[in-house]
DNA sequence: ACTTAATAGACCGACGGTCGGTCTATTAGG
DNA sequence: CCTAATAGACCGACCGTCGGTCTATTAAGT
């Protein structure tokens, strides 16, 4: 009965999907090193070899996440067949989409409990999406369809959501308070950016969905 | 020297008041409670006597400290002689005021190693500041200054920022850059609530800041 | 056989928090 | 007015847990 012994990167990986699981289910803070490490069955020297922090762990984890999505919306920007307004309803229903299906994760993870992980997630948003979004909203100047004076400023203030009221109505009242959370943002968008063409109002997010089925996530 | 004795009133808001500059000074989670014990002169069984943990006594301070901002915003939300916007552009030039203040201290407490309080502070703020604006926004309705259709969903929006942007501009910019943000907060207020009369169109931070010297936080 | 990367787990100091007990100001009874 | 009882402010040794370090051992590649 010889040990398995895995390569560097499989052990990385390894470590990286039990702590994401354990992070997500449990919270950054209430984990602990010692959690994961039983859960894999691994001491802690194996471990510190892989990652030289817990937090290593997690900014590796956080970095892919959000790496994947910025991927997306790069490819996204760069369609073109595809003007901004469209491209922002792609981007709303995705994240609809994705933070739907993932909410009772979600839900548990808007705590204080995991503020350290909130604050990171907050800080890595704006740095990576920002820039993304303020193209798009760039070319819908260029296009005619909005019209703003700073996009650069609001776009980054429009951004700067960590959650959206109080976490606790997400538990009590589910799916419906998603809905009313996204039809509240895209009619500040409308609003902010002076959305022309009222053919490009966003009507429901029903319909978003349908046309662009962007279940990845 | 025989050993000063305090009541039990005096004992905790010393403790509250220690404990208040440091975790404005190193931060929360960088505070320990020797820290605080050490700055006082008292023991460890002193401390828990009066509060059950920690963050018992962050969750007193963040209390009393919001609970001051909102009375103050209660008795404006009273004064019957000025109107939705001249309430809102008084509450704006005071929050820009008191931060400019503090901006050394905010900068700094804008980084991760503060995310417990930060997160704290996003719940007070929410619960306690958006349902008083809400009723500021209610008044502007009624008086015909502004028009929304969804006027809860918009103001929990609106304030749900954490903070605006990267912190580390803050740092760096730092007054131009808190200009930036709040002129940017004022456009989009202004643009979201289809503020009607030009008159009332906030024109520079300085005619704020000079028509309502609110200098007391 | 030799090197090197992976693994193991004993060990460390700092942390938040507990606990049994002390000290002193106030109060009630004779 | 004295004194014994009470309340509660105060003390610091102690605890378990945490993230992280250190060094010895082991397995794999050359």
């Amino acid at each position: 009965m010889a040990k398995m012994r895995k390569t560097a990167e499989e052990r990385k990986k390894e470590i990286m999907k039990v702590a994401g699981e354990l992070f997500a289910k449990k919270g950054y803070e209430e984990t602990s090193v010692n959690d994961i490490l039983k859960q894999i069955g691994i001491a802690k020297g194996t471990f510190y070899h892989h990652f030289k922090s817990k937090e290593d762990v997690l900014n590796t984890f956080l970095d892919l996440y959000f790496k994947q999505f910025a991927q997306y919306m790069k490819q996204l920007i760069q369609d073109e067949k595809l003007n901004a307004i469209e491209k922002f309803k792609i981007i709303m229903s995705k994240s609809y989409n994705f933070t739907k299906g993932k909410k009772r994760i979600s839900a548990d993870l808007l705590q204080e409990k995991n503020a350290i992980m909130l604050v990171k997630i907050q800080k890595k948003k704006i740095i990576i999406f920002a820039p993304l979004l303020l193209e798009i909203v760039e070319q819908g100047i260029n296009e005619g369809l909005f019209d703003i004076e700073y996009p650069e400023e609001i776009v980054t203030f429009l951004m700067s959501q960590l959650y959206i009221g109080d976490p606790q109505r997400l538990l009590e009242d589910g799916e419906k308070e998603y809905y009313r959370i996204m039809s509240t943002i895209m009619k500040i968008w409308e609003k902010v950016f002076d959305m022309i063409s009222q053919d490009y109002k966003f009507e429901t997010l029903e319909y978003c969905a349908q046309n662009f089925n962007l279940s990845v996530y």
